[in-house]
DNA sequence: CTATCATACTTTATCTGTCGTAGTATGTCA
DNA sequence: TGACATACTACGACAGATAAAGTATGATAG
């Protein structure tokens, strides 16, 4: 079975975080399940991970928090700001020219060339 | 300008190296301007994150390392192992899984739907 | 002949993000 | 009432990247 490590993910939770506070707030708890469905299982964001990310974005100015209990739970909601969804689109652009960039050191493998 | 970080980097550092051992032994210096010619100037790897990489792969097993000073300069050459091409196989594997994951949260920008 | 530059590293110390472990507190459901 | 899901926080450890500095040699230019 293929893992994914989390040194290679390392560089994008806080990318993958903006993306799903692109459209409407989030909290922790919620935004960990996306990540999971999101990608079919492969990818389970530890939750120090993750509250150790809103803070660092929240420090940055990426995201506001606020909480909120009418759900019946009390919750900390995050908001994404101008900055972060300006640092989400560069974090995008950059995606690209790693992807480029570690593809010219990967090597396909060719499955048989027989039958 | 889009630059590289290097936490997207990070988990395949390891994974360049060994590519440029796949097919003969090399050297610090010299892997470290291949992997800046290969990448076009993109990527341009630190020293210190280098050899400390080399000395992590020799301890994982991956290389094994040799001197040679027939060139005039001494030099400490770098081999890949069995164990290390079996490594950079997996690494291989994990990248599509990686590339698939992240893709999931990642926006292509539309170029401006006028015109 | 000497200074400068490129090559080829090593050592040390610091920083950042991840993550294991543990604990707290509340709501839901059987 | 006891287990389980939710919704976190605190703390400490660790690994990989990197800045800064230093060492040593060979090649090249004036």
């Amino acid at each position: 079975m293929v893992e994914i490590s989390s040194d290679v993910i390392r560089g994008y939770n806080d990318t993958i975080i903006l993306f799903l506070l692109k459209d409407k707030p989030s909290y922790g708890y919620e935004i960990q399940k996306q990540i999971r469905n999101l990608s079919e299982e492969k990818y389970i964001i530890k939750e120090t991970t993750l509250y150790s990310a809103f803070t660092r974005l929240e420090k940055s100015g990426f995201v506001e928090s606020f909480t909120d209990d009418t759900s019946g739970k009390k919750r900390t909601y995050y908001k994404i700001t101008d900055e972060g969804q300006k640092y989400y689109n560069d974090k995008c652009k950059e995606w690209d020219l790693t992807k480029e960039v570690i593809e010219n050191f990967i090597v396909r493998e060719v499955e048989n060339g027989n039958n």
